[in-house]
DNA sequence: AGCACGCCGACT
DNA sequence: GTCGGCGTGCTC
């Protein structure tokens, strides 16, 4: 018998084999088989069996094994993944490779496997350990977490040593046990213990939103655009309840930085049944298991981010995703997908609904309300009554800044310092400041492998690039003309925070961003410190404006709205304002009501004022028929062909050829247009020179048929050695 | 992407 | 005389 076989290779075509009789029995698509290829063995999946072969059938290979008596992918997530892969033009064996769990590409049977497991002894619980062990400490604290049993490889990583461990096991404190890891079934949960507790009263807005969502059946798109803190997660749980009662499984998928414990509490807190979270903090044999949890539905629940859209579902009921407009979605390199598009896609599939959730939809989605494709429910009001923010545009015109703060807005501060409440300072710039300027030159501590400054960062000391990483010891002197006078250039969370701290010397300073979060557990004690309550400043990035809630919070203040509204890319106005009104939302949720303050240069710019007075749907609106005047999508589709090579010129002059041998190709369909090729927005970065060509369709079938010509000149282009090239569809990020 | 083949420069 | 640089070509 001869098969079809995905391999992971960067070559976009699949592999045929030949089958020994002796093995061909119990092969079919979706199982993984080791095969030669090239001088090597690679673990392919199984695409289609009994084929005919273009190929030369003498020069055909043998299967040399078959790892799986049944698919380990099935024949929908197969589906999927192949779509994907021919949506996004990305090889098919590489996109089929990466819907399987890591162990299962390195050819690990797909079996959960018997672990041994450590749990605390009853008698920890009176347990008294010296003051000074702190790692004793650590361990119990540990293992009275989870009462259910920890992993060796969880001890580990939390930095305990075995000795620890063993020392805890003489002493009685700690007994191992073997865990069987046969979960519950989903029939095991009774109708009737479901809920571990009562599902909260809808207000009359999400009791229409959860009516008009339920009321379809099959395949359909809802969209919920709720104000923060309107309860669009109490409209999830409900809709959620429904899909249990029915006895199927709901995967519900985050941004990259709302996938906290908190999240996954709240859903353990409302359903007694398995539910899962697929972080990255998982070990590869913990990720496996969870797959295969999802797969034979014995977790009936699944949170996860981008790549949990490639989770496979026995019982598949309900794709929830939150915040749908949150460009974490989209893949930013290799394998570019949008999670979003693909939930979609795969809900179509599936005849199952999908529930999109954003207090700031994308345009794209909210076209597609216009256009019938998605139904849309609005929350408009704040649960418990709460009131929403009121907005001040602070003009900075002719004011003096000091560490990015207006004198008036250090006063705003103040104000509400001395009342007693919390304020959050938010300013997108981590380190101290954003460059190292020479007072008497000029010059700019720039990084030598990208079109970039060096940030400089002062705890520890350093300039660090972040773009490409790079960290080089602050120069004593200007590299240009000698002089000893650097000085900081701007404001990052660093000075802000030292600044804040010289004008409030007796209220507490935290800061949170990437640095000083990086530590583990650091995020958790910041959290608890504001949660305690006592008036404090909160310094941060977008860390601050996703997933946490600040209840205490009355004053937020956006030190520069100005960033996104004059910037080369078409999405600026729309990120800005999705970014504003995220961070908006994390005050004012409690009875005080929240006041916002935007530091502008501009405070009469129409698309400012169209967010702060009319709000986020007429600024959508306004900025939809600029879209459509334009042409830019959504009323257009764009594909970006990117490249990069070491050399300066080579990538563009690369891309540059493709369009000529696009223009010069007699099969080119009609209706796109191009142009390019254009230096990337930082041209040079992590030492490479890059450039990208864009191709923008009217319809989506002239635009992929182009990109299939496209592809197939690229394959054969003689400078491809030299360049490194990808095509991106549906790009997000700056072009 | 790997991995081999192949053809030119500085070494024991 | 060989080790090794990376250009070019192939993978059922």
């Amino acid at each position: 018998m001869i098969i079809q076989v995905a391999l992971p290779t960067p070559l976009h075509r699949l592999f045929d084999y030949r089958l020994a009789d002796s093995l061909a029995a119990k092969i079919q698509p979706g199982c993984r088989v080791r095969v030669p290829f090239g001088k090597r063995q690679l673990i392919g999946l199984v695409v289609a069996c009994d084929v005919e072969s273009e190929f030369e059938p003498a020069r055909l290979k043998q299967v040399l094994e078959v790892l799986d008596h049944s698919a380990v992918l099935d024949a929908e997530l197969m589906q999927l993944a192949r779509w994907a892969a021919h949506y996004y033009f990305y090889p098919e064996g590489e996109a089929l490779m990466q819907a399987l769990p890591s162990l299962l590409r390195k050819g690990e049977p797909a079996h959960f496997v018997h672990e041994t497991l450590w749990r605390a002894t009853p008698i920890t619980g009176t347990l008294k350990l010296a003051a000074n062990a702190a790692r004793q400490q650590a361990l119990l604290d540990l293992l009275l977490r989870n009462p259910e049993g920890v992993s060796r490889d969880l001890i580990k990583l939390e930095g305990i040593s075995s000795a620890t461990l063993r020392t805890f096991a003489s002493k009685g404190w700690v007994e191992s046990f073997t865990h069987h890891p046969r979960p519950r079934h989903a029939d095991d949960v009774q109708a009737g213990d479901l809920l571990r507790e009562a599902p909260m009263t809808l207000n009359t807005e999400q009791a229409l939103a959860l009516q008009q969502f339920l009321a379809p059946s099959g395949f359909h798109i809802h969209l919920l655009e709720g104000v923060t803190g309107s309860g669009k997660t109490e409209v999830y749980l409900q809709a959620i309840q429904h899909c249990l009662e029915a006895g199927q499984q709901v995967l519900i998928l985050v941004p990259e930085i709302g996938l906290t414990p908190q999240t996954v509490a709240r859903f353990k807190a409302r359903f007694n049944v398995p539910v899962l979270a697929l972080h990255s903090g998982l070990s590869d044999r913990q990720r496996l298991d969870a797959w295969l949890q999802a797969r034979d539905a014995s977790a009936r629940i699944l949170i996860g981010t981008r790549s949990a859209i490639f989770t496979p579902l026995a019982r598949p009921g309900l794709i929830i995703l939150d915040e749908e407009h949150d460009a974490s979605f989209k893949q930013q390199d290799g394998f570019r997908y949008s999670a979003r598009d693909l939930a979609l896609v795969r809900a179509r599939n599936l005849q199952i609904p999908v529930l999109l959730g954003s207090a700031t939809p994308s345009l794209e989605s909210l076209h597609n309300v216009e256009l019938g494709r998605f139904q849309l429910s609005r929350l408009q009001q704040r649960a418990g009554g709460a009131e929403a923010p009121r907005f001040h545009l602070l003009d900075l015109r002719g004011q003096s800044l000091r560490a990015g703060i207006s004198d008036p807005l250090l006063k705003r501060i103040a104000e509400h310092l001395e009342a007693g409440t919390q304020v959050l300072v938010f300013l997108n710039r981590r380190g101290f400041a954003p460059s190292l300027i020479c007072h008497q030159c000029g010059a700019v501590s720039e990084c030598t492998r990208c079109d970039a400054r060096m940030t400089l960062h002062r705890s520890p000391p350093h300039l660090h690039c972040h773009h490409c990483d790079r960290q080089t010891p602050i120069p004593r002197t200007c590299q240009q003309c000698g002089s000893e006078d650097l000085r900081p250039n701007g404001a990052g969370t660093e000075r802000t925070e030292d600044f804040l701290s010289q004008q409030f010397p007796k209220t507490e300073i935290l800061r949170i961003d990437r640095d000083s979060t990086a530590r583990k557990g650091a995020m958790d004690k910041l959290m608890h410190r504001i949660h305690q309550g006592a008036p404090c400043i909160l310094v941060g990035t977008q860390m601050l404006a996703k997933g946490h809630h600040f209840p205490k919070v009355t004053l937020v203040a956006i030190l520069d709205a100005d960033s996104g509204l004059f910037s080369a890319d078409f999405r600026g106005m729309e990120k800005t304002s999705q970014l504003i009104l995220q961070v908006a939302g994390r005050a004012g949720r409690a009875q005080d009501p929240g006041e916002v303050v935007l530091q502008t240069h501009h405070p009469d710019h129409p698309m400012l004022h169209a967010l702060i007075h009319q709000g986020y749907n007429a600024f959508a609106r306004d900025e939809l028929k600029l879209r459509a005047a334009a042409g830019l999508p959504p009323y257009s589709h764009h594909a970006l062909l990117r490249a990069e090579a070491s050399q300066s010129g080579w990538a563009e002059a690369f891309l540059r050829d493709l369009r000529h041998s696009l223009e010069d190709s007699l099969q080119r369909p009609s209706g796109c247009h191009w142009s390019g090729p254009f230096p990337a927005p930082m041209e040079k970065r992590a030492g490479l020179y890059r450039a990208q060509l864009l191709i923008q369709g009217q319809e989506r079938r002239a635009l992929h048929q182009l990109l299939t010509l496209l592809l197939q000149m690229l394959e054969q282009h003689p400078g491809r050695s030299r360049v490194r090239w990808s095509i991106d569809v549906d790009p997000l990020d700056a072009y």
